[in-house]
RNA sequence: GGCGGGGUUCCCGAGCGGUCAAAGGGGACGCGCUGUAAACGCGUUGGCUCUGCCUUCGCAGGUUCGAAUCCUGCCCCCGCCA
């Protein structure tokens, strides 16, 4: 559907390039500015869609550079759709997947969903003018017609399209008709909230452009697509996930966040910077201490700048001076005959196994008040544990006090 | 419906009657080095009352002095042809 009608004029073109700063694709090209125009002439805001599938109950960095997009654009006036996928995570995106996801429990989703919900409003203004959360089981809970209906408007051949389900098609590996499905619900999803625009990830890009053929189909506008860099996790490898574990929670404690940051690769710096922060990375600054800025700019901005100092002075104390943190969980231990078996006493406190526990004494890993305990050192006078700090490992640390 | 290939310890993947708690890689963990990291080196990676014992190789039986390895049944997954 053409909108000639709304030629954008320079206001709208400038905010067009400044809202899609850091994207990859703004497609198609001048969209962007055209609906500014036009909702612009029609004095409304633009409705600008994120679907998030609750397949994890949290919300990482990863999440959090299209969800900072989504702020940019409240912040310029418009309102924002953000759709909890509850219906279509149970039938699990394929993207970038090899391999199939497994089905979630309705029970789980909802939890998920909510927690999710929860945490975006984080980063997201919930000012109702300029916020509206959906759940996509309004409208995908569907009666078979309608679903038949849907899946007219899209060709076998369309959805071998897109590149996984190239890859997987060509290496004769096994695409199921439910992850065929799915990119024809989330465009449902733009049909349903009569999206503007569409954010996502690059790996998203098949499916928001779907979502402009859905649209038409059902005689609906097309909605602009943007896309955003996917971010690395810590490992600097893959994408941020949690089933990777390489995520960075949005509501971790703020002295994790903070050593998470500081232990992603150097290579990372910039992109974080830019993704999270909006800015480059100052080029006067050894990797060190950009990276200690970022770590401490991005708590910052997750949650204060006194838990960002905070953060900051529990790394230093950690892992620059080696030393236990300031506040220390206290663990109990009975002091019994004055003898301590110490794998036993692991594993109840760190939740460890006593041969792991073992192991790790016999490598030199724990160490009580600083002080290494030697191979083979395994049952310590209660005496000398009470009130002591034990260490295990370079992070992980008790005090003990004898009940 | 027919034909064929599979299910091994966190993951991938070897093993194909004893020498197997099971090669190798990845990941993770510990130590060293270091900038906090990366890279690199060394080590660990089922459990336990630990020079030994117990439980693992889809599930259930069976053969055998002895099975992850052989047999039978069952469950599940994948591909091809139709």
């Amino acid at each position: 559907m053409r909108e000639a009608s709304s030629e954008p004029d320079e206001g709208d073109v400038r905010e067009a390039g400044r809202l899609s700063a850091n994207a990859v694709d703004c497609l198609p090209d001048g969209a962007l500015a055209v609906k500014l125009a036009k909702a612009r002439r029609e004095g409304r805001p633009l409705r600008v869609k994120l679907g998030i599938d609750p397949t994890a109950p949290d919300i990482h960095l990863g999440h959090a550079v299209v969800l900072r997009k989504l702020r940019a654009f409240q912040d310029g006036g418009h309102k924002v759709v953000l759709i909890v996928g509850d219906y279509t995570a149970r039938v699990g995106d394929p993207s970038g997947r090899s391999t199939l996801r497994p089905m979630l429990s309705g029970e789980q989703i909802e939890k998920n969903a909510a927690t999710f919900q929860e945490q975006a409003l984080k980063i997201l203004d919930e000012d109702g003018e300029r916020l509206e959360v959906r759940r996509n089981s309004e409208w995908l809970d569907m009666e078979m017609a309608q679903l038949l209906e849907l899946a007219r408007t899209t060709t076998a051949a369309q959805l071998l399209e897109r590149d996984d389900f190239a890859k997987r098609w060509e290496a004769e590996q096994p695409i199921s008709m439910l992850e065929l499905m799915y990119p024809l619900l989330q465009g449902y999803d733009s049909v349903a909230v009569e999206a503007d625009v569409e954010l996502g990830g690059t790996d998203q890009k098949f499916n928001l452009l779907l979502g402009r053929d859905i649209q038409r189909a059902y005689g609906q506008p097309e909605q602009a697509i943007m896309t955003l860099p996917i971010l690395a996790g810590t490992d600097g490898k893959q994408k941020m996930s949690k089933s990777l574990g390489n995520q960075i929670g949005i509501v971790e404690e703020p002295h994790e966040v903070y050593g998470k940051l500081m232990s992603v690769p150097d290579e990372l710096i910039g992109d974080y910077s830019r993704l999270l922060l909006d800015r480059e990375v100052d080029p006067t600054l050894s990797p060190r201490d950009a990276k200690r800025a970022l770590a401490k700019d991005v708590v910052a901005w997750l949650d204060s700048p006194a838990a960002s100092s905070h953060g900051e002075a529990y790394f230093d104390r950690v892992f620059v001076e080696r030393s236990a943190p300031e506040h220390l969980e206290e663990a109990r231990f009975s002091a019994g005959d004055g003898t301590v078996h110490l794998p036993a006493l692991l594993a109840e406190v760190f939740g460890m196994s006593r041969s792991e526990a073992r192991r790790t004494i016999d490598q030199g890993g724990v160490a009580l008040e600083d002080d290494a305990l030697r191979a083979g050192e395994h049952d310590v006078a209660a005496d000398r544990l009470d009130g002591a700090v034990i260490r295990v490992g370079k992070r992980r640390f008790r005090r003990l006090r004898a009940r």
